[in-house]
DNA sequence: GTAATACATTACTGTATGGTAATACTTTTG
DNA sequence: CAAAAGTATTACCATACAGTAATGTATTAC
């Protein structure tokens, strides 16, 4: 039973869930999608399932939606997910460095995989 | 009802408990610990659900533990963390670097608070 | 208008899991 | 040796929550 609940709290409970992560990174690579195309992505759910995932990801405010027509059209939130997870990420900043900087070498001489291109606030700069 | 389970979702389940982040930030900050000295943090909790959460995080990885005397010594394995998470971390890259930035401003205008200092392992690199 | 499409909402269910209490195990202390 | 200290393990309980199915509500198509 959880006592305290802070905005950090919130989102490491919604990231917990691989569904919710996948349709994070469906916003970040795609850009804003519909209900029905991010449902398209798990046949094996139904989609009042995905509803639900996207309604726990509005009310942490990682995503945010507007009707166009008869469609929901969804997108990433960014900066609340920064801001959210940033300083968790900061106090173990010295950690990642390495890690980073291993994956980094790891795609340079890969292919240039596994990593989110999205379509606009593409202000690349670059942690390290 | 989980399919998939590769090894940073195993991560993300453990740090959606805000117990195991909270021993995670304690072995970090002060470094190894035995398992009474990091159930005194926890007057709220009894010392078999410390022991149980401390065994999920051995299972992910993310602490390891050496017996001294009759002390089971935990101590941070940062390597597991960073390298499980990084993925993750690096795909949302340039999502973090301007909110990390804007912590260490406030943090350097403000005090110097939030942030774990461990004993060792002091590889100052800092990201960005 | 009616039907169909696209989601949201509600009610319900099963399972995972955080918590406690009790017991067992290992090591030190007397 | 027995008792105590420090953890681990087990059994159990309650709740959270992901999932489905069914129903409700807009919006577009016919």
């Amino acid at each position: 039973m959880q006592v305290m609940s802070n905005s950090s709290d919130a989102l490491f409970r919604i990231l917990a869930d691989p569904t919710r992560r996948i349709i994070l990174d469906l916003l970040a690579e795609r850009g804003p999608l519909s209900v029905g195309q991010l449902a398209s992505e798990f046949p094996e759910l139904v989609a009042s399932g995905i509803s639900k995932h996207l309604m726990s990801l509005r009310a942490g405010g990682v995503v945010s939606a507007t009707r166009r027509g008869r469609l929901q059209i969804y997108r990433l939130e960014p900066d609340a997910l920064a801001a959210g997870l940033a300083p968790w990420i900061a106090k173990y900043e010295q950690y990642w460095s390495a890690a980073l900087e291993r994956l980094r070498d790891l795609a340079q001489e890969g292919h240039g995989k596994d990593k989110v291109t999205p379509k606009k606030n593409v202000r690349r700069k670059s942690l390290k």
